[in-house]
This record gives structure tokens, C-alpha cells and sequence, in this order.
DNA sequence: CTAAGTATACCGACTAGTGAGTATACACAA
DNA sequence: TTGTGTATACTCACTAGTCGGTATACTTAG
């Protein structure tokens, strides 16, 4: 049996990373995954039971860098909660330009596996946007906004959008939009605002 | 060379409709498509040019229908404004409890041709967007909504993050939040408000 | 009015290549 | 000498797209 932590699986779950996110998981090959990685088809077996494992692998290794990454963002920024949560937009508006972004791949990955509602990859998909909408909750929490649950609801509703209307678009100033349309929402619930 | 109106190429983009929708793009086979349609695939091939040229078929298919039934739950719906876009979301929340919804396929296309930004399809995608960002802004202008641009835009956000949240957490309660936030977006606009 | 020609619309069988996954063998460390 | 990790070399189902051919209907020359 595989052991879960053998650099050879981090390598793998490297190159899958790199070429799920650049191409979707339909149209990437098992066989090229393992070309990417520098090794055999069947070692990749050995290490993972089928391609979907494997997709789930993917995902799961991305849950906490994305994490983190938000969260430095809107650390980072200053000024009160509206401001912060603008400058999650502002910084994914940037990250955006880039040429090799391709929005958010746990979305574009639920969006393949929509007939497979059970799928491990959709879960662990699952997983990672409920621990966000959580560490945003008590980040507003934390910063006098009030009904942050509902407030870190909307927002989320709001970055999710940003990322399939960029992939139909290609036009970051909906990112924009959508940053000033979260500021509005946080803004109508700090201090003594109401909704 | 094949009539642009046959019905038969009805039949077979009636049929791509069913397939592509129900299992993504991706995931459908063109032997599958023709089989639907009751006919071979070289039938099919005589009247689309590519599987790509289908897909986009598909698509423009759906823009009118898409179209009319989201106008069709804001005319009906009584009251302002912000209680005909809050009709929006929740006869949406209503179709999304449907065991056959799978999200919307224009963006279901588009998370899965992420790769390739110029793909027929996208295109097809991306004016189908813009319509109805443009029919809600006019909507929005005729109720008395100010800077109904800025507010359909941000509504637009909304309802596409509703579509990808769904295929995630397959949880309407995420509609009715976006419903509610938009209803507040478009109230920040009613006569003298100010975002 | 008819026969030859032509365009439309269709099909069965095929190709060349790719897909996920596997049977078997070998190297090497404990 | 046993078990771990790797490789070569497969299987077999499936994929987009094509080849050659046919039935039907309309056009037009004689």
C-alpha cells in the first residue's frame, strides 16, 4: 500500500494540479498526468485508485492555499470590513488578468461532475466553500459586522459569480462590480444598519 | 448543402439539448447525440460541421427560451422592483429543487471550454449573458431603478453565483440569500437612495 | 411527356487514435 | 526472501470524424 505522504504522490498530485486547473478534468488524460509527472501510468495506480481519486487529491491539496490566500488579502488590507472585503475583489481583479487564470477549479470542476451530484471531488469542493464562508462569517464577526452568516453568504454568492461570469466574459470589470456590490451589502450591516 | 430550418436538424440540436445538458458537453458522445435523434452520425454530420459547431447550436438554442422565462417571473411577480427581482430568485430556487436541473449550460459550457476562450460556444454564451443583463437593466430602468445598469450588473453576479453554488452544495437556501441581497441592492437604488 | 442530370438527405461500416485501467516483471531494501 | 515501488507492454472500449454509396425528388433538354 502507498504511503499518503510519499514525495512521489506529492509529485503527481503536482502535475495534476497543473494540468487539471490549465485544461479540465475531462480533457486531460491519466496517461498525461503521469508524462507530467515523470513517471509511468502505472505507478500513478499504485499511488491512486482511479482518476477520480485522483481529482479528489487535486482539490483537497488546493483547500488551504486558496484559503489562506483570501485570507491574506483581506488581512492585509486597510480600513474597516467594507474595505476589506473590497480588497478580496480588487486582488482577485488582478489575479485575473493574468493569462494563465482560469477561475476558481473547484467550480469548474462541479460544474463537469454536475451528473454526478455524489462524486468525491464535488465533497471535498463542498468542503472548501463551506470552510471559507465560515473563516468569513467570524472574520466580520470580528469586525463589527452584524448578521455576518447571511453578510458572508452574499459575499460568497457574490465571488462565485465573479468567477463563471469571468470564464463567459473575460472582462474583470465585473470583479469590480461585484467588490462595490459586497462593500453596499457590508456597509448595510455595520454598526447599526439594517438590511 | 443541409437547410438551415430542417427538421431534422431540429430534432438532432432537440436531442444535443437533452444530452448535453443532462451530462455536460464533455461527457456526451456524438454516436450519443445521433442515437437520441433517432438517426446515424454520419446524418448528423451532414448537417453540423463539427461537434463544436453542435454545441454552439445548442446554446443559441436556449437563449430566446432562458430569456423569456426569466422575464416572464419578473413581469408576474407583483409589487416594485425589488420584489420582482426577489421573484427572480425564488422561482429559480423552485426549478433548482427539480431533480433534472443541472445549473445553467451556458455556464457549464463554459467552466468546461475554460481552456479554449475563443471556442464558437463561449461566444454563444457571452451574448446570451449580455441579453439578459441588458433586458434587466432596461426592466430595471422601466420600474424606476437608478443606475439600473450598475444594479442589473450586480444581480447578473448574483444569479451566477447562485448557478455555480448549486452544483456545489446542491442547497436552494443559497438562491433565497442571493434573492435577498439583490432585493437590498435594488432598494440602495429606489428613488433617492444612494449605494 | 419523358429521360438524363443534379441536389438533398440519409445510412452502414470504417479509420486512426485515445481513454481508463491492468498483467506481468524487475529492482532493491529490510 | 518478502514486500514496496517502479517500468514495459498490453487490453478493450470508446471517440471524432470520413468513405463510399443510395433513395428520393426536383430540374431541364429533347
Amino acid at each position: 500500500m502507498p504511503e499518503a505522504q510519499s514525495p512521489t504522490r506529492k509529485r503527481i498530485v503536482d502535475a495534476a494540479t497543473r494540468l487539471f486547473y490549465a485544461e479540465g478534468i475531462g480533457r486531460v488524460s491519466v496517461d498525461a498526468v503521469a508524462e507530467e509527472a515523470g513517471l509511468t501510468k502505472r505507478t500513478l495506480y499504485y499511488h491512486f485508485k482511479s482518476k477520480d481519486d485522483l481529482v479528489a487529491a487535486y482539490l483537497d491539496g488546493r483547500d488551504q492555499p486558496n484559503l489562506k490566500r483570501m485570507a491574506g488579502w483581506f488581512d492585509a488590507a486597510e480600513g474597516g470590513a467594507d474595505r476589506k472585503v473590497e480588497a478580496i475583489f480588487t486582488n482577485l481583479a488582478r489575479a485575473a488578468r493574468h493569462p494563465k487564470w482560469k477561475g476558481c477549479g473547484f467550480l469548474r470542476t462541479a460544474a463537469e461532475l454536475a451528473s454526478m451530484p455524489g462524486h468525491p471531488a464535488i465533497k471535498v469542493g463542498s468542503r472548501h466553500k463551506s470552510n471559507f464562508e465560515t473563516w468569513l462569517a467570524g472574520a466580520l464577526s470580528n469586525h463589527g459586522v452584524e448578521e455576518p452568516q447571511a453578510v458572508a453568504r452574499e459575499i460568497v454568492l457574490l465571488i462565485d459569480g465573479c468567477f463563471s461570469i469571468m470564464l463567459i466574459h473575460r472582462n474583470p470589470d465585473y470583479i469590480e462590480a461585484a467588490g462595490r456590490a459586497a462593500a453596499t451589502l457590508v456597509r448595510a450591516r455595520i454598526s447599526s444598519g439594517k438590511a
